[in-house]
DNA sequence: GGGCCATATATAGATTATCTATGGGTAGAG
DNA sequence: CTCTACCCATAGATAATCTATATATGGCCC
């Protein structure tokens, strides 16, 4: 019957964003704590992950810098940059816009 | 520096069948009432509007029957089926689970 | 040593949903 | 008789997501 997306369209970007305001992360722990926040509500799958994050770079948004892992491993960690700070609230903004308008459509009477 | 989207995707389908639970209505009729439910926030494009009607004709949730308007127009009245909404009540749980679950995830700390 | 799982990155191709742009047409007001 | 609001519809472009696949390593168990 065809299965719903993991994610609400449009969203993805924000909340990749959002998530490095805590701190650098490589894109594995991304997607792990949007996991983990969301209460596995929310899935980022890997062919959208990487794409988008390649977006964020090209935009300057975020830079990715090739470290260590605490497990010894090769990953690479995004910072938000200044640009990716405004952006993210401007994102926010529409965001929570959009929300209330289609909250407002959805109301009864 | 590219639009923004006038709509959340994939929350169309959902404000369609919402609208439509008001009164049957026409694709136009339907398109005003969205964008000013919304205070003009959400505006539905033609080119999204028609497809999306027509995406739901053969899913059989909504019926379309053509009628002469109040101004004396042809135009296809949109009615909801019980499938309609039972898929209704569907998007909207399923709309309000990941909203709260971005919530989670856009929240500090 | 071999097998497996969790960690980690990345791309190709398909799918879907939206947009932009365009086309047709009618009623009523001025 | 022209203009605006009303009404439908499709083609093609664009964007964002998914599925599927490929590669590779560290640590654990046996």
């Amino acid at each position: 019957m065809g299965k719903k997306s993991e994610l609400l369209p449009g969203t993805l970007d924000m909340l990749i964003l959002k998530t490095l305001t805590r701190g650098a992360l490589h894109g594995y722990g991304i997607a792990l704590s949007i996991k983990r926040l969301s209460d596995d509500v929310l899935t980022v799958e890997e062919g959208s992950l990487y794409p988008a994050l390649q977006r964020l770079l090209l935009q300057g948004w975020v830079k990715g810098e090739w470290k260590m892992t605490e497990t010894n491993r090769r990953a690479r960690f995004y910072t938000l940059t200044a640009a990716g700070r405004k952006q993210l609230s401007l994102e926010l903004s529409q965001f929570e816009q959009m929300i209330a308008a289609i909250g407002r459509v959805l109301q009864d009477a």
